[in-house]
RNA sequence: GGGCCCGUGGUCUAGCGGUUAUGACACCUCGCUUACACCGAGUUGAUCGUGGGUUCGAUUCCCACCGGGCCCA
């Protein structure tokens, strides 16, 4: 089946060529590298491009603050990440075009731990080798050159961002937002330091969050281990983690297990020496043992897993620290105390193998916590941190949330998902370094707080407190005075070396965009924010955290609209991962095509590799495809050769069409309707007022499929194929009111398509009318409608097909004249045109 | 193990209680016609995952199951 021609057979007409008016689209067809002339010449003029894309909260307009998810720059950018920007550049370009003043700004998210363990590898150093002030200078160097290409991906695929007002996390007029806001929250209680069991790190020797940790399965030894009571029965428990056995609280069974209510409330002897505790432990019921697990029998043991911790409050038990920070055995742990976690386990299971206290080892498959950026094993450990206060607050936020208008409203569900599950208070401060500083200080052996003034980025582990510092009482939060009035009685101060976790900074980005203590008027006017497009993976973490923030600062919901995207799949629907080898490099498929060149891909399947090949994509038909493909909010699955095949061919029908159209002269005043229009020229501005008024409601709705579906249909449908084929003539004829029509349409379908197609439409509407689409302002005006006429499109399009048909079944060609046919009575009106376009007899 | 989402011609997709079930691509047939062969016209092709229920009526609502995905334990 071959599914191209093998060569193209080039026509020759033989008509008079010649005396044809000649296009002003001097290109034949839309290709992409014409596209990058465009792009580069737009990109080029700073002062062009800020006029075009800039924000001024003084013109009155109504302001839309886009809260742009600030990329983290790692080297390459997801395929479907691109999509999704590109998607979020569409409601950008769709609100100018409605009239309003957008604020869609450029942010680089580049605090974190991703780029210390970039240079980490790098240089083949751990952090803590190094001096924080050297560290912190290669991270940013480091950082600074994955900005760069991110910078450049994001013009090529046509984001409108104001770029010349670039915002880092990581610079000080940023942090400086998140440092005041955690100053305000701790001195209202809404931020509390206390000596919680937490999860960490021991690798990277820091705390993370709940939603930080993830899960990956791996082989471990299930150990069977033989216990005794007081009085000498065998007991056989079974762990994965016996080297804890040491920080064991209690033996539990459940409630119901027949086999065990003997046992209750006798003690279990330690199989293993201890230092420094008692050696037995109580024997006790919980209804959350399974009892068909193993024996039946569980040891809790105080922050082996999240389940013991709860077990350990329940129970009021007094927790035992078995691991320190650095990841290694405490005292307790007797004989091998100060060894790391997985040399004691070898240890432990050695020592019970000797004593003859092992009934069986079995290797498990087995899903083990570990932390999403190390992937190292993580420990519960009991740790002096500062947390968001939470747990209080999800009645609000999610009355909140009912004010604010999700995209697509079913996307909600996976924020009041995640809300469900919130049962602890957000942990705040990392051990780490390349992050923003937590702004205080300690003094008089750490009884008195030094925080921060507002509005000013401060170094604590560096720098001295600023004069205007506030001095507060640790316990009391109670103001006691200036720094500069109590530093003469202060002693002993030291600055707080912690840092926040990274979602402290990122949930203030809407603040921040909106000019929150930056510009406090236009924040006035901006906030809540008009609206955070975002992917649903992030709702967990960016959004809730976002919500609690705005909830917990200023009791409002962060928002008006969000927008939840889903994520870019493979073309078999599963995610794309370097581990599965099936990812699509999104530079490859918006180059594809230049200079000629093809875009070839080799993906893997679920069954076998597969080679996709694609000619030219680009970035006006990548946003073309991603726009009209599908509705917005489900993933996306992402295969270049459909892209191509699908959308490219919609650009180059539309850049045909306005091309045939540029061979017209223009008439003069397009804005006035004329007269004396014929009637297939009011019919078809009827049904493009029609297709106008779904465009601008889909633009006002922030519905890109239907307003894109809209102007595909019209554009490469009834437009050209039943229009365009009725008044050719008529146009070759210099008929002056066809010109106005075809033009007047050309004109606003740019326009209005501009959203999409930024650099095809900029560069038709130039080039014909001298002002390009993407800076219009204020949607177009409708042209006249008429539901009478607009009710003869059906009639019109069958009587055209039919017509066809009837010549291709008598053999003849599409222009021949053909005699017989009847035109219906209620196209009378229609009877000259029709007669003339099928050369009727 | 729990939660959520999805399952529509070969492929992708629209649909939100009544439609001859949308559109695109692919397939097939025909066509060199003064925008476009990277084209045009025309066909073929779907018991809307399966089984129950609610309803006068279900692709649409409910339940169960099967399959895929995501998130969480």
């Amino acid at each position: 089946m071959p599914r191209r021609r093998a060569g193209p057979v080039r026509i020759t007409h033989s008509g008079p060529v010649s005396n044809m008016p000649s296009p002003r689209l001097n290109d034949k067809r839309w290709s992409i590298d014409l596209e990058k002339r465009i792009q580069e010449e737009h990109y080029a003029d700073e002062e062009v491009y800020s006029k075009r894309y800039g924000f001024n909260p003084d013109s009155g307009k109504e302001i839309f603050v886009i809260d742009t998810p600030p990329p983290y720059p790692s080297g390459t950018w997801h395929i479907g990440a691109v999509a999704q920007y590109s998607m979020i550049d569409v409601i950008a370009r769709s609100q100018r075009l409605l009239g309003k003043e957008v604020k869609f700004p450029w942010g680089v998210d580049r605090n974190g731990i991703n780029v210390e363990f970039t240079v980490e590898k790098n240089t083949k150093r751990k952090m803590k080798t190094y001096d924080r002030a050297e560290f912190l200078k290669l991270c940013e160097e480091t950082i600074e050159e994955f900005t760069q290409s991110m910078r450049n991906t994001a013009r090529r695929v046509g984001l409108s961002m104001d770029f010349a007002n670039e915002y880092l996390t990581d610079a000080p007029n940023y942090r400086m937002v998140t440092q005041t806001i955690f100053t305000e929250l701790f001195k209202r209680g809404a931020i509390v330091e206390d000596l919680r069991p937490n999860i960490y790190d021991p690798v990277e020797g820091t705390t993370i969050a709940d939603a930080e940790v993830e899960r990956l399965q791996r082989r471990t030894k299930l150990v069977d281990v033989k216990w005794r009571t007081e009085d000498g029965e065998e007991l056989i428990i079974s762990t994965t983690r016996p080297e804890l056995i040491c920080a064991c609280g209690i033996v539990v069974v459940h409630p119901d297990d027949e086999r065990y209510q003997h046992l209750i409330g006798k003690k279990a002897m330690l199989p293993i020496p201890v230092e420094g505790r008692e050696i037995s432990v109580e024997i006790a019921t919980h209804p959350s043992v399974k009892s068909e697990f193993g024996s039946g029998i569980l040891m809790v043991c105080s922050f082996g897993d999240q389940n013991d911790v709860a077990v350990f409050r329940e129970l009021g038990l007094t927790p035992f620290q078995a691991i320190d920070l650095d990841g290694c055995m405490t005292d307790i742990a007797g004989p091998f105390a100060s060894m790391k976690v997985s040399e004691a386990r070898k240890a432990v299971i050695e020592y019970l193998e000797s004593e003859d206290k092992i009934y069986q080892i079995v290797e498990k498959e087995q899903e083990v916590p570990v932390s999403e950026r190390g992937k190292n094993p993580v420990e519960i450990i009991l740790l002096k941190e500062w947390y968001v206060r939470q747990t209080h607050m999800q009645d609000r936020i999610s009355e909140l949330s009912d004010e604010i208008e999700f995209h697509p409203p079913r996307n909600k569900q996976f924020l009041l998902d995640w809300m469900e599950n919130i049962s602890i208070d957000w942990p705040i401060s990392r051990r780490r370094w390349y992050h923003t500083e937590i702004p205080i200080w300690y003094a008089d052996n750490g009884s008195k707080i030094i925080c921060a003034p507002s509005g000013m980025y401060v170094q604590p582990w560096c720098q001295s407190p600023p004069d205007n510092s506030e001095v507060l009482d640790r316990e009391t939060r109670e103001v006691l005075g200036t720094y500069s009035e109590l530093k003469k009685d202060l002693n002993d101060i030291v600055g707080e070396e912690k840092v926040f976790d990274t979602w402290m900074d990122s949930s203030n980005s809407n603040l921040f965009v909106s000019g929150y203590l930056n510009d406090m008027d236009t924040f006035e006017k901006a906030f809540p924010t008009a609206i955070r497009p975002q992917g649903k993976e992030i709702v967990r973490t960016w959004l809730y955290y976002t919500l609690l923030k705005s909830a917990l600062l200023l009791d409002k919901p962060g928002f008006k609209h969000v927008w939840i995207d889903g994520l870019g799949m493979d073309p078999w629907g599963r995610k794309m991962s370097k581990s599965l080898g099936n990812g699509i490099d999104a530079d490859s498929v918006l180059e594809c095509g230049a200079g000629g060149r093809t875009g070839s891909w080799r993906v893997k399947g679920p069954d076998k590799s597969v080679q996709l090949k694609a000619n030219k994509i680009g970035s006006e038909c990548f946003r073309l495809w991603k726009a009209c493909d599908a509705q917005v909010g489900d993933d996306f699955q992402i295969n270049p050769e459909e892209i191509e095949a699908k959308y490219f061919g919609v650009l180059t029908k539309l850049f045909n069409v306005a091309r045939f159209a540029s061979q017209f002269e223009n008439p003069e005043h397009l804005d006035t309707v004329p007269a004396d229009l014929s009637v297939e020229d009011r019919w078809i501005l009827a049904e493009f007022a029609s297709t106008m008024e779904k465009v601008e409601k889909g633009w006002a709705e922030l519905d890109i499929y239907t307003a894109t579906q809209a102007l595909k249909t019209f554009g490469t449908g009834v437009l050209p194929s039943h229009w365009l084929e009725m008044s050719k003539s008529r146009l070759y004829d210099d008929d002056i009111n066809a010109a106005w029509t075809i033009h007047r349409i050309v004109r606003d379908l740019m326009a209005a398509l501009s959203p999409v197609c930024p650099f095809f439409t900029h560069h038709i509407s130039n080039t014909l009318y001298g002002e390009s689409a993407v800076d219009v302002r204020e949607f177009p005006v409708r042209t006249p409608n008429d539901d009478e006429l607009r009710a003869l499109t059906n009639a019109i399009e069958e009587f055209n097909g039919a017509t066809w048909r009837t010549k291709k079944e008598s053999g003849l060609s599409l222009n021949a004249p053909i005699s017989g046919i009847e035109i219906p009575d209620e196209l009378s009106e229609f009877k000259s045109i029709l007669t003339q376009m099928h050369k009727l007899e």
